[in-house]
DNA sequence: AAAGATTTGTCCGTATGTATG
DNA sequence: ACATACATACGGACAAATCTT
């Protein structure tokens, strides 16, 4: 290919903070999602991958190690190693966006879970996106979604307080969203806006999607708003970027 | 909030195959970004950054060494370590998404820089997403896009070679991939659909985007179709995720 | 069934990077 | 700048489990 040649290492970089076996397992993870290794369901040989990647059996091995811990692979000795689980969920955004409908088909168990829940008043960026007066009630919930046991996102919604007074406690009980608007009275209603930015997960974020350090969130500010156009929600939700991908629908 | 005030490293962590400098540059870049020391412009004094992660001085150290590498901070001594602050430039995707045309408010000056072309046959994901027989002749484009100098994005594009026989070359002279389709009679074509992903960048992303190790890419997957809805481009994109964010407007 | 090839698991030692004081 | 402790990475050798011939 006619390509102006750069000075690129193909292989890993070192002394950069990010130990070897970390780098590799990052690659390996993304090969596996991609499905580079659908035809024979497992990992090339460490030997392979060590020559590969330029670096010893060893560190292949460190890096194997940290994704058996993962849960994404099984070494056995004399086979090979294994591949358990290679699916990234898609979470479809489109102007009729609703978390739990899409994830269904992809994950036998969805689960919810109520971290806490809070009564705050409306400011700044979330005030101006429910088109609110600063000082408006808001109810604040926090919450984690998983799909089949894996944490998949962590989110903070807000809506109208006066509109819905009883979400906290009726979310709780139903443990969707769409399910209290109906509770509420509001029957539809469509994504308005979202807007992504990826960035490295913080300690919060690590402990609630169970991820490893220098892991990568997705975090989406979104807006819903009735068919009148009148928001009902804002909600900044993180996703573990290793085990979902985002699709959008234009 | 109260915390106590033996706060023993909750936030950052050993053994994980992440330097302990990394993971607090990690977080300071986090605090930069989320304007945590706007008031002063300033990043704390070391030995306040070093109390409050928890760790040596010298780690702290290591950690700004690497934020004034990137150019996001710059030590002055007696002073302090002041922030140079930066933008993220937001990306917006619609059915009528144009590279250059929503960057254009956003940045002084746009480059775009064709590093080669190839004629290649289609296969894979990218004979489906363009509808075409694996086997198509396709144009495959390698670019690079900056804003005011720094580089936004990495792209790998590929059209339909019988379609768009002069697309490399023209490419070449217009700059924009726009003003080719209407050289070759398309003035009009609408975004089918994107999907993406985060993850690390590779070794050639870091030349490329000018981003140092452990950076995160976003990287997106989209289809721009002409109105009857026949496929025209399917492209790969890497954005440098810390200097971007994406917008989906439904 | 036996032998050899392949692949993971474990042990040794050495050099360098990271973190503290 | 120095000293200390631990993590990371490399190299080699061999054992144990599995598959192929």
């Amino acid at each position: 290919m006619t390509v102006a040649k750069t000075a690129v290492r193909k292989t890993v970089e070192r002394q950069t903070g990010v130990a070897l076996w970390r780098q590799i397992a990052d690659r390996i993870r993304l090969a596996i999602s991609n499905g580079d290794y659908d035809t024979t369901g497992m990992v090339p040989p460490e030997t392979a991958l060590a020559q590969e990647f330029g670096v010893n059996r060893h560190t292949v091995r460190s890096a194997l190690a940290a994704l058996a811990d993962e849960g994404l692979v099984r070494a056995v000795q004399g086979r090979g190693t294994l591949i358990e689980r290679k699916e990234r969920v898609t979470y479809q955004i489109s102007r009729r966006t609703r978390f739990s409908q899409g994830l269904g088909r992809q994950v036998k168990e969805i689960g919810s879970r109520l971290l806490g829940h809070d009564q705050v008043p409306a400011s700044g960026e979330i005030a101006t996106a429910l088109g609110l007066a600063p000082g408006a009630l808001l109810v604040e919930l926090h919450t984690v979604s998983s799909g089949d046991g894996r944490p998949l996102s962590a989110a903070v919604s807000y809506f109208p307080a006066d509109r819905f007074p009883r979400m906290a406690e009726e979310y709780a009980r139903l443990g969707s969203v769409t399910k209290v608007f109906s509770a509420h009275g509001l029957d539809d209603y469509v994504r308005a806006s979202t807007e992504i930015v990826a960035r490295h997960a913080d300690a919060e974020e690590l402990a609630l999607l169970e991820l490893s350090p220098g892991a990568i969130v997705l975090e989406a500010h979104a807006v819903n708003a009735d068919l009148e156009g009148r928001p009902v929600e804002f909600s900044r939700t993180r996703f573990a970027a290793d085990r979902m991908k985002l699709r959008i629908e234009t």
